[in-house]
DNA sequence: TGGCTAATGGAAACCGGTGTCATTGACAAG
DNA sequence: CTTGTCAATGACACCGGTTTCCATTAGCCA
């Protein structure tokens, strides 16, 4: 028990000959302060390493410092994405992130958060996708009076209270450059029902070929839920189908390596005999062999214009009326596994 | 401003008759109460829906309940596994996790870090490797008196203060295992310089090699920084050996993903041409093909420990003097990208 | 000289809990 | 019947800030 005893403001109210009523009026920077007396209280808090107790603070202003980050997405890559793109907007602010994973499916999963939000009074919540998508925990955070802003892959909310990518057009373009090459039996890989990204991706998917009058059997669409296994499976009945599919776009890079790896056994080389498309960027993308073709999902600018349109408005850095921008574009990453068919 | 006016501990008091001491009490689980009371006031909690302010409880207290996870480490998935862990421990307690990524080699680090202690007064902080191996790091923690618990590749503090696994020889088991196989001319692709990891798993290396008698020349070993790229770098050099050699073990899956990639480049065959090891078992591992033999680290359950024993003593369900284990082996995981080698 | 405003101080209450110490009542011992 | 002890409970200050409501001082202008 070393008490540190830290200087507190009226140390530093002491100090520097003011009262504490002033010391709390620089450290909020209220404006009603000569210059002189604010440089040298500033001056006797530097001296004294003081820094303002953020319980304190918390409790008599009502309000934490604390974001909170929810999510249930199984990709670490894209967690840590986030995780990222949020400290970064954080980073220098007073605000810190907590971080919730919350179990899909836990029959518990909205008292789980509930309690969160109600414990420890966040200042405001980031959903993540998937359980961004649900509308029951964004009403949930209104009515607990918790600030929020979902991510999603496609707006299903007002601005303030949403950043979105554009997915459905995202792999409309992808789709389009697979018909672009000569591609003509393309699979779909779907993601998981009740996902918004899935519903979105294959939506995108569905409109590509009907611009371009391609009858979509419903054998070419398979059944997948994001993971490698998954990508694996979907990959096996759909190689198994006669004709085979030149092309398989999988609604994420996960399941599109499990597709590599498939077709891989089967002794299929990629691009030549299969071409194959997916979707986020993430790191294993690039790591594949051959490097994949995919859509990049601007998930960490995402979550950081989701941090700042939460804390916008507190404290002296963040702008409170600018609009961040609420809807981004993944674009296009040709590498190399994509071809033009070998046959037709 | 829905003003969601929460009951505080003066309503229950009110309610249930008694003092707010009493219910502080209740709240507490003091001994010093007749259970007549305490049904009384506990009713009247879940009746009201009472939660106590966590942030009046941290300023009274003079401790706050949150535990930060401090990390610099560029493996997404190591970090995602290290935090799951944490939060598999932090569950049901009253702790969260506030997650601060450090920017390793930036001068800033440590007064960084200085700066998130202090400000959020942490109960306690989790070190992840690299950072954790900083002995610097350490003592900044303990002269601010906020408890820490480093994870790290061998025992470098006290029990209470360390959990670490048993990197060297599970890497001299590996390497065993290869040399067992038949292997004579095995590559190392080591990790970045200053890594405590790394310099372990290069110790096991060599140990196995010498028990052995095998002579380790120095070309045969590949510098490395546990990305992919490094990864592919190292293999090319190594592989331009003449002779070639037989096998390559990776200091981590990272790299041991770019040495097959590097060698699929050059056509060479796993595990004909060519036989890899690993270290880590994260998830791309099990996805290169052929599916790698590596090392599995026990990272989550790791840090799982590491954060008990950080809340060790503190409240109700923590035990005070179990002495959680400190030291964890790594296990070889045998996929199938090590074979004998081909032509000897 | 008087009145008005800006800059600051002082006292006290408050945020919602916890610590210390005093008080109460019951019961066993003397 | 008194006294001592102990369990159960309450009164009140305190944690370290913010806020309210003045009071005070100084500077400026008419």
């Amino acid at each position: 028990m070393q008490k540190t005893n830290r200087p507190t403001i009226n140390d530093v109210a002491r100090v520097a000959g003011v009262s504490k009523k002033t010391v709390s009026r620089v450290i909020n920077r209220s404006p009603l302060l000569s210059g002189d007396t604010r440089e040298r209280v500033e001056q006797v808090i530097a001296d004294l390493g003081y820094i303002p107790n953020p319980q304190a603070r918390a409790l008599a202003l009502r309000r934490n410092y604390l974001i909170g980050l929810v999510h249930d997405n199984p990709n670490a890559q894209t967690v840590m994405n986030v995780q990222q793109g949020m400290l970064e907007a954080l980073y220098g602010t007073e605000f810190e992130m907590v971080v919730r994973p919350l179990n899909r499916g836990s029959a518990t999963m909205l008292d789980d958060l509930r309690h969160f939000l109600e414990r420890q009074r966040l200042f405001g919540v980031l959903l993540m996708p998937p359980v961004s998508e649900n509308d029951t925990v964004a009403e949930l955070c209104d009515s607990i009076g918790c600030r929020y802003v979902r991510m999603g892959s496609a707006a299903l909310d007002t601005a303030e209270h949403m950043v979105a990518s554009n997915d459905r057009e995202a792999v409309r373009a992808a789709t389009q450059y697979l018909i672009g090459e000569g591609h003509r039996r393309i699979g779909l890989v779907l993601g998981p029902h009740g996902f918004r990204s899935a519903r979105e991706r294959r939506l995108g998917f569905e409109d590509a070929l009907k611009a371009a009058d391609i009858a979509l059997p419903r054998s070419l669409i398979a059944d997948g839920n994001y993971t490698f296994e998954s990508g694996i499976v979907a990959a096996e009945r759909l190689l198994d189908l006669m004709p085979r599919p030149t092309a398989i776009f999988s609604s994420n890079d996960e399941m599109a390596a499990g597709v590599v790896h498939a077709a891989r056994q089967r002794g299929l080389d990629i691009p030549r005999d299969l071409s194959v498309i997916g979707f986020d960027d993430t790191p294993i993308a690039g790591h594949l062999w051959p490097p994949l073709t995919t859509v990049r999902w601007p998930i960490a600018s995402m979550a950081r214009s989701a941090a700042l349109k939460l804390i916008a408005g507190v404290g002296d850095n963040p702008e409170p009326e600018v609009r961040e921008p609420s809807m981004f574009l993944s674009t296009l990453i040709r590498r190399a596994s994509v071809a033009a068919p070998g046959d037709g």
